[in-house]
DNA sequence: GGTAAATTTATACAAATGATTAAAAAATTT
DNA sequence: AAATTTTTTAATCATTTGTATAAATTTACC
C-alpha cells in the first residue's frame, strides 16, 4: 500500500498526479463518460496505478466528488454564518468570491448537477449544509425583513434561488451562452467580472418588489 | 428496413415505442451513461429492435437530440420575433411558457447542457435561432430601450442571461434545491408557479437599475 | 390459403473498459 | 551491499455494451 512519506522530490507523488488527472477529467466528461484510461493518461501514469492507489474508478470518483462538494459549500456557510456581517454584505461576500472562484473553475456547478441528476440520493445524504443553510445567520436576516415587510415571507426560497441562479447558471450554461453570444472566453470573463458589482444590486431592488 | 404504413392499430408502433423511451432515458440519463438495454426495457422491446430501427445507438440519440433541441427552440423565435407586442410583453410570454413546458418536462434543460458539455461543436451548429436571436425583434427592443436610457447597452446580455437563468435554473438544479429546501415535487411546482408572474417583475426592476 | 415481405426473437460476437496479476524496477532498511 | 519493501510495468482477464446474424414469427398481398 501507500504511504505518504515515501514521496521524494518529484514535483508530485503518482498518486497526487492521480488525484490531479482524475479531477480534471471527471469534472471535465463525467464519471460516465470519463474513462480510466483518460486519467491515466492525463496524469502520465500507468493504468494499473489507479487501482494501485484508489481500489476502484468509484472510489477515486468519490473522493474527487466529496472535495468538490465540500470545498464548494465551504464558502458559503463560512458567509452565511458571520454575526457581523449584514444579508447585503454577505449577498456581495458570497457573489464576489463565487464568480472569482467559478471563472477558474467553470466546470464545477456542471460537474456537482449533473452528478446529482444521476445519483440523487447517494450525493445529496453527502451535502454539507443541509439543515446548515436553513439555520444560518443568513437565512435569519431574511426572515428579519420579511418581518419588516421588505418582502414576504414565501419569497425568500425564490430570492435563494434567484441568487444562486444569477451567479452559477452562467457557468452551467458557459458553451451554450458563449456560443449564442458569439463570445470569446476573455469577453464571458469580462462578464463575469461584471456581475460581481451587478448581481448584489440587482438583489435588492429584488428583495424591494412587494 | 421500416416501413410506416405498416402500423397496426397498437397504441404505438415499436418505432414510436423506441423513440419514446430513448427520449425518457437519454433526457434522464444523458448519452453515456445511458444503455440500449435501458432504452429497450423501458420500451418493453427486444435490444434488437434498436438496431432495426435505427442504425446505432448515436443514430437515435441525434434523432431525439435534434427534436429536444428544435421543440426547445421553437418557442423562443415565436415569441422573441412578433411585431405585435412589447418586450414586457415577450418576457411575460417566454416566461409563462417555459416555466409550463419544464414543469412538465423539467429534465430539458440539464440534457440539453450537459450533452453540450461533452459535444460543444457537435451540438452548437445545430443550434437553430444563432444568428436568428441576435436578429429577433427582441433584441432590437432591447436596444431601444438602452437607447432610451433605460439601461446600458453593455446590459443587454446580462438580462439576456439573467432571464435564462432565473426561469431555467431551477429546473437544472432541481434535485439539489429540492433537497436543499426540503421541498416535495408539489411544493418545487407550486414554487414554478408563483414565478410565473414574480420573473417579469423582476426583469421589470432590472431593467430600471442604473 | 399460400407466398413473400416485414417484424421479432434468441443468440452470439467484437470492441471497450474496469480490474487483476505476476514480474520487473526502484526505493528503503538493515 | 544485501535484503526487504514499495512502486511500476506489461500483459491479461472478465464484464459490459453496442451491434450483427440467422432463425422464427407475424403480417401483407395475391
Amino acid at each position: 500500500m501507500a504511504k505518504k512519506k515515501v514521496m521524494r522530490e518529484m514535483d508530485f507523488s503518482t498518486e497526487e498526479k492521480i488525484k490531479n488527472a482524475a479531477r480534471v477529467v471527471f469534472q471535465k466528461k463525467g464519471l460516465a463518460a470519463a474513462r480510466t484510461r483518460d486519467i491515466a493518461e492525463e496524469a502520465g501514469v500507468n493504468l494499473a496505478l489507479l487501482n494501485y492507489y484508489f481500489r476502484s474508478k468509484e472510489k477515486l470518483f468519490e473522493i474527487i466528488m466529496y472535495e468538490t462538494l465540500t470545498n464548494f459549500a465551504k464558502g458559503i456557510t463560512g458567509i452565511f454564518n458571520d454575526e457581523n456581517t449584514t444579508l447585503e454584505e454577505k449577498i456581495g461576500l458570497l457573489v464576489e468570491k463565487y464568480l472569482e472562484m467559478l471563472t477558474n473553475d467553470p466546470n464545477i456547478p456542471m460537474f456537482i448537477l449533473s452528478e446529482i441528476r444521476n445519483r440523487p440520493k447517494d450525493l445529496l445524504e453527502k451535502l454539507p449544509a443541509k439543515s446548515v443553510l436553513s439555520n444560518s445567520v443568513a437565512i435569519n436576516q431574511f426572515g428579519e425583513m420579511a418581518a419588516g415587510g421588505e418582502f414576504s415571507e414565501k419569497d425568500i426560497p425564490h430570492l435563494l434561488m434567484n441568487l444562486l441562479g444569477l451567479t452559477v447558471f452562467p457557468f452551467v450554461g458557459k458553451p451554450f451562452i458563449m456560443a449564442l453570444g458569439g463570445l470569446d472566453e476573455l469577453e464571458f470573463n469580462t462578464l463575469m467580472q461584471e456581475r460581481k458589482k451587478m448581481i448584489p444590486l440587482w438583489m435588492k431592488t429584488m428583495m424591494s418588489v412587494k
